[in-house]
RNA sequence: GGGUCGUUAACUCAGCCGGUAGAGUAUCUGACUUUUAAUCAGAGAGUCGCGCGUUCGAAUCGCGCACGACCCA
């Protein structure tokens, strides 16, 4: 690769003279015995230019963030995982090789520094360096220490520079970890079990979304990457497991948005003998109480606009919130040809054989949603778009499933599951019949499924939450691609020129 | 897929009505042994995203393309 760029050339000129002069540039042996955050409040007992009573040798390692260089001594800030601190390095503690070795870091090099702690005249605690050690010298300059990286493609693209330099960044995405890990030890807390389906599935199930295609050459046949682990997580409940969760990818080969990665987390849970209105207390419990441990409370702030997400929260049916927030006349919502009429003066484009489950959710979509900014549950959402849940017993036009809107937009979908298999078949049926025009969406009959439910799947609620529009929420990010730490891009154009070359 | 905006040094950005490219950080050289956006003096660094066109002359104007951001479908 010929980078003719001057920097470049100069980082490696200085490499190469470091390792002339005898020091092993990505050295293997160094184990720091300390962490910067464990050093930190060592400082709280001295006073500046003090040093640590009785001299005790520590050793830390870490990249070089900022340098202040002086003729015979220098100032180095030194960031490892949990935290930063400041190096003091003076010549005639070193001695005049290894100084002159030291003269030749760079902002960007790791290394490792064993010494001895004290404070500055002005107090900040520092580690005087008597032994140092190159550990990977970089070769690239790191962005301005002061503006940082802001070009958001480069921080989607080189998402290590991004981690590297924007506390913010490493900030979210330690809150994902958290996030993900409370969701796991709440669920495992309330005895489900955490399971792995499919992810490569021979007809793609539990959703309507256009899916990924692959192929495996040993078996010859047709594969795709799955766009929801639903049926197989049935399955399960059919087999005896009576409460399970998996937490990981689907795919969807559909169009890429601030909301939308073409993989992205989920979350299922299903339980068994529960029902759609104690999965609605446990999401509201769950959630609210893993922002308060991640954020210590229940109001925050997304984009500007104040969420409280203090139980108990809001729970309107489809209709009444037609009614209540959209204004629409009740009368309307009961009389089919008042309500197509209605539709298509909001205009509206339905398919043929939409009936008018569909034409409310159309409605619902384009006058209630983006209105839902704290939490709120929508419930008795038609069986017409609700293919896998269970029918209310008092009113089969709708099922007993909620959907959990929180700043307007879909976080959760859950409902009292579909066990009857005869019911199942004639809805899969019907939903295959009533394929769209779309020839990338081809419902399957999962005739596997229904042979499963025909032994008994016990009496079961099930949910689904998108763990990254969670993650969106409780961190304040704006676009999905803040969330994940390497989002899809187009490649770029310049790469794949010097990878020809 | 459509619209708007953006792409200039490694990073952050200027660059007006077209006249041959500029700052800060970073880098290099020199001074400096308690600094913290260290300071002082000097220096180097650019296919101005790519291509075509208009023009005596294009970073600047026009068209196309690439990549990205936001909005819409």
């Amino acid at each position: 690769m010929s980078e003719e760029n001057q920097t470049l050339a100069q980082r490696r000129e200085k490499a190469a003279s470091l390792a002339e002069l005898g020091v092993n540039l990505y050295s293997n042996g160094f184990k720091p015995a300390n962490t910067t955050r464990e050093l930190l409040p060592k400082g709280d007992s001295l006073a500046p230019q003090e040093a640590e009573p009785g001299g005790a040798g520590y050793s830390i390692a870490g990249r070089i963030m900022a340098m202040r260089k002086f003729g015979k001594a220098a100032f180095c800030t030194l960031a490892d995982t949990g935290g930063q601190l400041q190096i003091y390095v003076k010549k005639d503690i070193l001695g005049d090789e290894v100084f002159e070795t030291f003269k030749k870091w760079d902002i960007g090099d790791i290394v490792g520094v064993e010494g001895t702690l004290f404070k500055t005249k002005v107090g900040e605690l520092s580690l005087q360096a008597h032994r140092i050690t190159m550990i990977s010298k970089s070769l690239r300059p790191l962005p301005d220490k002061w503006h940082g990286l802001t070009d958001v493609e480069t921080r989607y693209r080189q998402r290590y520079v991004d981690l590297i330099v924007t506390p913010e960044t490493r900030e979210t995405f330690r809150k994902r970890v958290d996030i993900i890990r409370l969701v796991r030890e709440y669920l495992i807390g309330k005895d489900f079990m955490e399971v792995e389906t499919p992810m490569m599935q021979p007809i793609p199930g539990g959703a309507t979304a256009k899916p990924f295609k692959t192929y495996h050459n040993a078996l010859d046949m047709e594969l795709y990457l799955r766009i929801a682990p639903e049926l197989y997580l049935k399955r399960l409940l059919v087999g005896g497991f009576e409460r399970v969760f998996e937490i990981n990818r689907n795919f969807r080969n559909e169009g890429l948005s601030t909301r939308h990665n073409p993989e992205f987390t989920m979350l299922e849970f299903y339980q068994a003998y529960a029902t759609y209105e104690d999965m609605i207390t446990l999401t509201e419990k769950m959630i609210s109480s893993i922002c308060h441990t991640v954020n210590g409370t229940m109001k925050i702030t997304y984009q500007g606009t104040e969420v409280d997400l203090t139980p108990p929260w809001t729970t309107l049916t489809m209709d009444e919130a037609l009614v209540e927030i959209a204004g629409i006349d009740r009368e309307i919502l009961v009389d089919d040809e008042k309500l197509m009429a209605l539709v298509k003066a909001k205009g509206i484009q339905l398919e043929e054989q939409a009936g008018p489950g569909k034409a409310k959710t159309e409605l619902f979509e384009l006058l209630v949603e983006d209105k839902l900014i704290n939490p709120t549950f929508i419930t008795s959402y038609p069986t017409e778009v609700s293919p896998l849940a269970r029918k209310n017993d008092l009113d089969p036009s709708v099922t007993d499933r909620f959907e959990l809107f929180i700043t307007g937009r879909e976080l959760a979908n859950g409902f009292s599951e579909l066990n009857d298999p005869i019911d199942q078949l004639a809805r899969f049926e019907k939903q295959i019949a009533e394929r769209g025009e779309d020839d990338e969406i081809h419902p399957e009959l999962d005739a596997d499924y229904i042979r499963a439910l025909e032994y008994g799947m016990p009496s079961a609620a099930g949910e689904g939450i998108g763990i990254d529009r969670l993650v969106m929420l409780l961190t304040d990010a704006p676009s999905i691609r803040d969330v994940i730490l390497f989002p899809h891009l187009k490649p770029e154009a310049k790469l794949q020129q010097e990878r020809e070359e």
